[in-house]
DNA sequence: AGCACGCCGACT
DNA sequence: GTCGGCGTGCTC
């Protein structure tokens, strides 16, 4: 018997199944998508099974003989491996990448190279000898840092040492020690006879257990509960009256208890919208709805009306929202409402944690899903109805390979499952609703708020008019009246700033430097914390210079309105007021984001000032007032969805206010009250907005209109760049058909990247079947010819950022 | 991708 | 003479 497996190597040429022999001792075991340990070329690596035949086509002196089988039960069911396959041809990645897609971060493989002693250490260098210790094996890490591999080098030549590559495996099933108390009283009953009546306590300890006898605790139970110390514990138990069992234990990922709940009644429209995604539930069809519901609107009670009878039909739900900032509040809302049958998955779990939480799921323990992009793989087999909320978010793309989206990867499992995909959002995205509106999804509309609430007023305040008649603070006149009479009413304040495509940088304010990455053409992001200078797309950190690097003016200093300014702004306007700030710095640590926001919504504090992450699925009864102080900060970015981002933004953060009881009221600062895009989000008008957008699409050719794809040329020489760059321009206009339009080359918005100078091509097409292969072909000619000359091409179909 | 193999310059 | 530079080619 042969196994196929697909290596866990990254590369073009290995991008195919190898045959491997199964040794008759592994027959029985192995199974499709088990990973198998196999020898490849000088080194061992971890694959996956995609396959097992009777005969292989490879001669026999190749053939080489799987090592090792990781998994009793397969990883990746068939399923899974198929959406692989299918992810390989429609994103362009290797097939290693698209599986290691399914199954969590601990249970992929981690390589180690360890050297080996094999003679008496005294033969060796001092140097090395202190390495190996008096161990016969060290990683080779460790002589790495001794700087000793040169006379590691000399060892191997000599024949003294070996290296080997070693497959390491994480993936640890945490246990805990618990007490199991002898099931037989009657024995209980002999041993405490038998224990010597000095030894009151242990007398003590075993009584109590014989009433106790086949209960397991944990240690530290039974000691409180008996107030008897842990050596008496141990003692007693080597007297045969308890042994230690380790239990398989799940790390928990709440933090909190949480209440039940029960359906809330429906509105007419709620109503409607969930009868017709019942409908398909019933009938067992592959179907897409947008669901696009006002902020308030009630989306969520019928996502979770809707998972009720999945769950009653014995079926599987996988809900996905955008990011962290949604998952405490919407995960409490799925776990008061289902109980233990819901599983979470976001980034904010440790590794432990995502590994637990996945195996839940995998053995059928969980029956709900909640969260992000890579949600959308878990290993349900069942699965009766997947749900994006906030549909429109860019975050359900992956920007790196592979690049998929969760909303493509939905309605393809949608369809092997026979079950419905809903996209939720009060403002969908372009793309969505054209294909809502052209009969491809169902659209669904929620027009009023769930509890009849009205939507909040807005009042754009025009900035320019307030710089003119002399306040030249970031809080308008309006703003401040309005926070005013919030805070005497004791009522809360949601303060948002609107930073994308902002950081706060360091200018010289006499020659108007801006300190850029030594590696890529982008300003050093300034980190008030440790006082110093870091590129976010390399990781490269300077100290902040006292002069500047070109003039050696000493007027260099930090610009750029970070949430500290304005907190510190408001300390002046309001001294009494508490804020509570939520931005990358308060938010960096693992549950903060829970604990500040749930001081805000223990009233702990009157105004959460915050960036991008307070816009979405705040929902706290006293928030009356939400202001926005600089809307257009993203309206101007090179972006053709600058527009539709800004739309969405503010439409988001103005649904924060009066979800409750109380009426709502929002304050947009702006240079242009005059946008469309601000002018059309004040007034709620959502259909409007669209119109107007689609025709601006249409006329610049844009999505959707058009689908676009990516294709990046990148080199450490400038004029190679441009040189490749425009070979392949050329390259794709011969080859892909009139229809399709392609741009450039031009240079990517980061122009350089870790030293790498990068121009790409921007291809437009409407259906276009010969895309897909075209590209391929490229990629193959890319491999075979620019590869080794340094070149590196990547290529995104439906990329979020251009 | 990694690693071995293999063929040419500068060092003990 | 050997060490090590990195071009070339293969991995079941």
């Amino acid at each position: 018997m042969f196994a196929q497996v697909i290596v866990d190597v990254a590369a073009y040429p290995v991008d195919r199944p190898f045959d491997y022999r199964i040794p008759e001792s592994l027959q029985t075991v192995l199974e499709v998508g088990s990973r198998v340990k196999v020898p490849f070329g000088p080194r061992n690596v971890l694959g996956f099974v995609v396959g097992i035949r009777a005969e292989t086509d490879v001669p026999t002196n190749k053939v080489r003989n799987i090592s090792e089988v990781l998994d009793v039960e397969p990883v990746i069911n068939a399923e899974l491996l198929q959406l692989a396959k299918w992810l390989k041809h429609e994103t362009i990645c290797f097939e290693i990448d698209a599986l290691q897609l399914m199954i969590p971060s601990a249970l992929r493989a981690k390589y180690e190279k360890r050297v080996h002693l094999h003679v008496a250490s005294e033969q060796l260098p001092p140097m090395l000898q202190t390495v190996f210790g008096t161990k016969t094996t060290a990683p080779l890490q460790q002589f790495e840092k001794a700087g000793a591999l040169p006379l590691i080098k000399q060892a191997l030549r000599l024949g003294h040492v070996t290296i080997e590559n070693v497959v390491k495996q994480q993936g640890k099933v945490k246990t805990e020690r618990y007490v199991f108390i002898e099931s037989d009283v009657e024995k209980l009953v002999a041993i405490h006879d038998s224990v010597s009546k000095q030894a009151k306590k242990q007398r003590e300890l075993i009584a109590w257990m014989q009433q106790h006898a086949g209960q397991m605790y944990k240690p530290a139970d039974i000691c409180e509960v008996t107030n008897i110390g842990v050596a008496v514990l141990h003692s007693v138990i080597e007297r045969g009256a308890a042994t230690f069992v380790s239990q398989e234990v799940y790390r928990d990922p709440f933090t909190k208890d949480v209440h039940k709940t029960t359906n809330l009644q429906l509105t007419d429209e709620q109503d409607l919208a969930l009868l017709a995604i019942q409908k398909k539930l019933d009938a067992q069809q592959a179907h897409t709805f947008l669901l696009h519901g006002i902020t308030g609107s009630g989306k969520t009670e019928i996502y979770l009306q809707a998972i009720e009878q999945v769950l009653a039909e014995g079926k599987e739900a996988i809900m996905l929202v955008p990011e962290i900032a949604l998952t405490p509040q919407m995960t409490e809302r799925f776990r008061s409402r289902f109980g233990e049958q819901v599983a979470v998955m976001h980034s904010g779990l440790s590794t432990g944690e995502k590994y637990d939480e996945w195996r839940k799921i995998q053995k059928g323990e969980v029956k709900v899903v909640v969260g992000a992009r890579s949600a959308i793989f878990v290993p349900f087999t069942n699965v009766g109805i997947i749900i994006l909320d906030e549909e429109h978010e860019s975050t359900y793309k992956q920007e790196d390979v592979p690049r998929y989206h969760a909303r493509d990867v939905a309605v393809w499992r949608s369809q092997y499952h026979n079950c419905p995909v809903v996209l939720g959002s009060a403002t969908p995205s372009l793309e969505s609703f054209a294909r809502a509106k052209k009969g491809v999804y169902t659209l669904l509309t929620l027009s009023e708020r769930a509890k009849q609430q009205s939507l909040p007023t807005v009042h754009v305040v025009d900035l320019r008019a307030e710089l003119a008649s002399g306040n030249r603070s970031m809080f308008s006149t309006v703003l401040v009246d309005a926070m005013r009479s919030r805070l005497a009413r004791r009522e809360q304040i949601v303060l948002f700033l609107n930073r994308r495509g902002y950081s706060s940088f360091v200018l010289c304010r006499d020659c108007g430097t801006v300190v850029q990455c030594k590696n890529c053409d982008i300003s050093l992001t300034y980190h008030r914390t440790n006082e110093n200078l870091k590129c976010h797309y390399c990781g490269y950190e300077e100290m902040l210079p006292q002069q500047c690097p070109s003039c050696q003016s000493e007027h260099i200093r930090y610009f750029g309105t970070g949430t500290q300014k304005v907190e510190e702004e408001i300390h002046k306007l309001f001294p009494e007021a508490r804020v509570l700030r939520m931005d990358v710095d308060t938010t960096s640590k693992k549950g903060s984001h829970e604990q500040l926001l749930d001081a805000f919504g223990n009233k702990e504090a009157d105004i959460l000032l915050g960036t991008q992450m307070i816009a979405k699925g705040l929902d706290f009864p006293d928030i009356t007032l939400v202001g926005v102080l600089s809307a257009d900060t993203s309206l101007h970015l090179p972006d053709y969805r600058a527009a539709e981002k800004t739309f969405q933004l503010l439409t988001q953060v103005s649904g924060r206010a009066g979800r409750h009881d109380k009426p709502g009221e929002v304050v947009v600062q702006t240079y242009t009250p005059e946008h469309y895009a601000i002018e059309l989000a004040k007034a709620q008008a959502y259909v409007p907005f669209y119109e107007h957008e689609m025709t601006q699409r249409r006329r610049s050719g844009h999505p959707p209109y058009y689908y676009i794809a990516l294709v990046q040329i990148s080199h450490e020489d400038v004029m190679q760049t441009i040189r490749y760059a425009q070979e392949m321009a050329d390259w794709l206009r011969m080859h892909l058909p009139q229809s399709v339009r392609i741009l450039g080359p031009t240079a990517s918005s980061i122009a350089r990247l870790q030293n790498r100078y990068r121009y790409q091509c921007l291809i437009k097409y409407k259906i276009e079947p010969t895309l897909i292969p075209t590209l391929h072909a490229l990629i193959a000619m890319y491999r075979a010819e620019w590869a080794k000359l340094g070149v590196q091409l990547t290529v995104d179909l439906d990329p979020s950022m251009i």
